[in-house]
DNA sequence: TGTACATCAGTGAACGCGCGTTCACTGATGTAC
DNA sequence: TGTACATCAGTGAACGCGCGTTCACTGATGTAC
């Protein structure tokens, strides 16, 4: 068990709420060690760079939510010989939920992560998550295969990646919609509830069997 | 008509390239500068700061899109008296393609643009968007609940941004997608056809009539 | 048990660099009388 | 038509600032003999 308090996870702590509150290069050392309350140096002791800092931060995301979403995978696949997209959508819930309840907002945060090194154009954190949590996304398109047989694998790419699209944006930025929600409609919603909206949603748009209109003529375009 | 070729526009289109390249805060005015092959301090002569120049790339996609889409809207309501969630949906596609045709990987940029809009902590875009364009969302919506009228209007509310978030993220972060679909499946795709499989996975989604799992109960959580 | 040395965690101050912005200025064109 | 002044577009050089990183150093703890 490693020590809580310890530098090198203030350090770590302090990281995971500035990056996701402005970005990676909009948040400087400088300020990470003056949250951590540590010096400004040990971050490159610890770590070597901001670069990998960044990375530090991610994998510890990673590494607790893949954990629980290959036990949420395991136990579907141990208690159901057959089972829907739907309830492979639904292994995703439990563990987004758990990370929300190990930091507060950790789903949020997360999800920014995660939107942000998907869409980092240098790419580094990307080509490091492709190599190390392969096997995992190999798992759970696996599973979604087996689950609606019928969708060839090109077009599962695609929408695998709708969802995954879908989970990021709409949790990474839920905190506005949480606040529209609420003047708008005056209802309020926690990310359990988002997530209880989303899962049918992808589910459908998952399972559709309508062939793609670029297929067809879209016009004289 | 405005001269194209003023040192304004050369600033604009440089600057446009260059976030899409490498995002807002890794580009620099002296590279956009450098590759509009005009003098550092116009930027601020013209735009007053990086932020207004920022904000101006914005409006420049902003308004040519909307007025396409505007177009298209009024288009299918002159021409049909019903219409499906598919064709509301549809609509974006001419405006989107019409965007790339203008730049190279023009919908890929604004795409980013707008996922950095809706992202944004700050949020000063967010706010002008809202405040300049929420009469073409408004029209948006009110032709998903026409053809759509079982969506109660909070769900609704929710469908539409699980919709728009899929849309961005899918678009901003097209590159990568298509690179991949080529070293996999070897497939060339391009923006038309990820667009035309993208509509019938929203649309499927938009119309499912399940319940959200939250209403019920999804375990011991 | 004592001594010498190695390792480790952390620190304060400085380094050089690239950043957005500012400023005083030029030269061309427009306007008033 | 000539003159005086104003406005506009653009420029070159510099400004101060915050950045990630480095460096020489301290003091505590571990290890060898």
């Amino acid at each position: 068990m490693p020590k809580v308090d310890s530098t090198k996870n203030k350090i770590l702590d302090a990281a995971e709420e500035l990056f996701a509150e402005r970005g990676f290069a909009e948040t400087s050392l400088r300020v990470i060690t003056a949250r951590a309350e540590v010096n400004l140096a040990s971050v490159n002791y610890h770590f070597g760079s901001k670069k990998s800092l960044i990375q530090a931060v991610f994998e510890r995301f990673m590494d607790s939510f893949t954990n629980h979403l290959m036990r949420q995978m395991t136990e579907l696949e141990q208690s159901h010989q057959r089972f829907s997209v739907e309830q492979v959508l639904e292994t995703l819930i439990k563990p987004l939920i758990e990370v929300d309840e190990l930091r507060p907002d950790g789903s949020s945060v997360f999800m920014k992560l995660l939107g942000r090194a998907y869409s980092e154009t240098q790419g580094h954190i990307r080509r490091f998550a492709m190599q190390k949590y392969s096997h995992v996304l190999a798992r759970f398109t696996r599973m979604l295969h087996k689950a609606a047989p019928e969708v060839a694998p090109s077009e599962m790419f695609w929408r695998l990646h709708f969802m995954l699209g879908t989970f990021i944006f709409t949790l990474a930025g839920h905190e506005a919609l949480q606040e529209i929600s609420m003047s708008d409609f005056n209802e309020e919603v926690n990310v359990e509830q988002i997530i209880g909206r989303l899962v049918p949603f992808l589910a459908a748009g998952f399972s559709n069997q309508s062939i793609p209109i670029a297929a067809q003529s879209v016009g004289e375009v």
